[in-house]
DNA sequence: CGCGGGTTTGATGATGCTCAAGCCCGGTGG
DNA sequence: CCACCGGGCTTGAGCATCATCAAACCCGCG
């Protein structure tokens, strides 16, 4: 059941193949539809979610009622709200599943109990809010410094899978910009590429 | 000497006062002055380095040559590249000292020992992480949906004490906005605020 | 006094947003 | 089978915001 988490566990840290089972026992499956929320602004995120297979955002909505897109998760990396999970405070954010999707998920005591459990798990978890870290960073640095047609560039570049599976104008938001401004870029690269076929 | 730092700590995590004697074992102090770098683009981050006393800024230069300042450490925080310091990966930004200051700071190795050692530490730089992502998150979603004048009110509710202490135009690149930007919009505080004194 | 870093001010222009309309295409019901 | 609907994408026009460039200004200091 949870072979996918387990691959990935391996790539942070150091397990014995026995550990699985330590995941198996604390981690739960659990199907989700496409268009469901596993959490809403205001709420307490209750569980810990690892993507099997299925795709997910994570957003926000401003006074202005726009949406702006943090994260896409895809199968194999984690979703909802870390902070709110770890922290127990109300989250900010909302996760909604854009595919029908399989997830495992982990409740805040079982969370805790397997961290001391097993040493590994805990490590692994440091190193992924690292990452998490760096990744927010890194997209921080790109709003600052750089134009809609270089984030667009970079976006083909670092996860160019996402494009074909979600609509534009969730690209846009993501991207922060409009999805008018989306497509004006779009349609420029379109015509610099002609007869490149 | 670690007296800071262990408040500091006390405010995350669960420890008993002898516990400050392993913190002076491991840390080690520094003067630094104006001016000095502590980090620049390229390097592994040699130390995790806790503020004292004084100022820091950590900056990056993007490919125009414009400096975008992504955090002021002031005594209590901590500054530095962490994701280098802990991957051991080259840092992407620059550290530099604003005012004469007073570090701690630790190697990577006494860091590993420190963290076998003491639990607590490990516990007390987990949450540090958490809110490391928590505030960056903040500053993603708000260089979205906020317009100049926002971030700049936001800022003085947030870190008031700042603005004393640092040249405008640093707040601005802070800001992810131009010198001349937020020099209108203090002039237009300044205009509506006229007769309140 | 003059220099230099920092700030202010004005003029101009680029970038990307908003609003509004039209288009494309797959799905549905008559 | 086709008309029509609706969601998403495109296109254009006008506009707001903010960056850029250039000049002046302010003020502490040698």
């Amino acid at each position: 059941m949870t072979e996918l988490l387990f691959e990935k566990i391996k790539e942070y840290v150091r397990v014995e193949d026995g550990d699985i089972v330590l995941l198996n026992a604390y981690f739960k499956f659990e199907k989700v539809k496409k268009g469901a929320f596993l959490n809403r602004d205001g709420e307490v995120a209750q569980y810990a979610t690892f993507v099997q297979k299925g795709l997910f955002r994570t957003f926000i909505i401003d006074e202005r009622g726009t949406e702006h897109i943090l994260q896409f998760s895809m199968a194999g990396w984690w979703t909802g709200d870390l902070a709110s999970f770890i922290s127990r405070k109300p989250s900010r954010f909302y996760v909604e599943a854009l595919k029908d999707s399989e997830i495992l998920i982990i409740s805040k005591e079982s969370w805790d109990s397997l961290m001391e459990e097993a040493p590994f798990y805990l490590d692994y978890h440091r190193k992924l809010l690292e990452r998490s870290l760096i990744a927010t960073q890194d997209r921080l640095l790109e709003s600052y410094s750089v134009d809609a047609m270089k984030k667009y560039l970079k976006l083909l570049k670092t996860l160019p899978d996402i494009l074909q599976q979600v609509p534009q104008y969730m690209i846009a938001s993501y991207l922060g910009m409009s999805r008018e401004t989306l497509s004006r870029i779009r349609r420029q690269l379109a015509k610099e590429n002609k007869g490149q076929y």
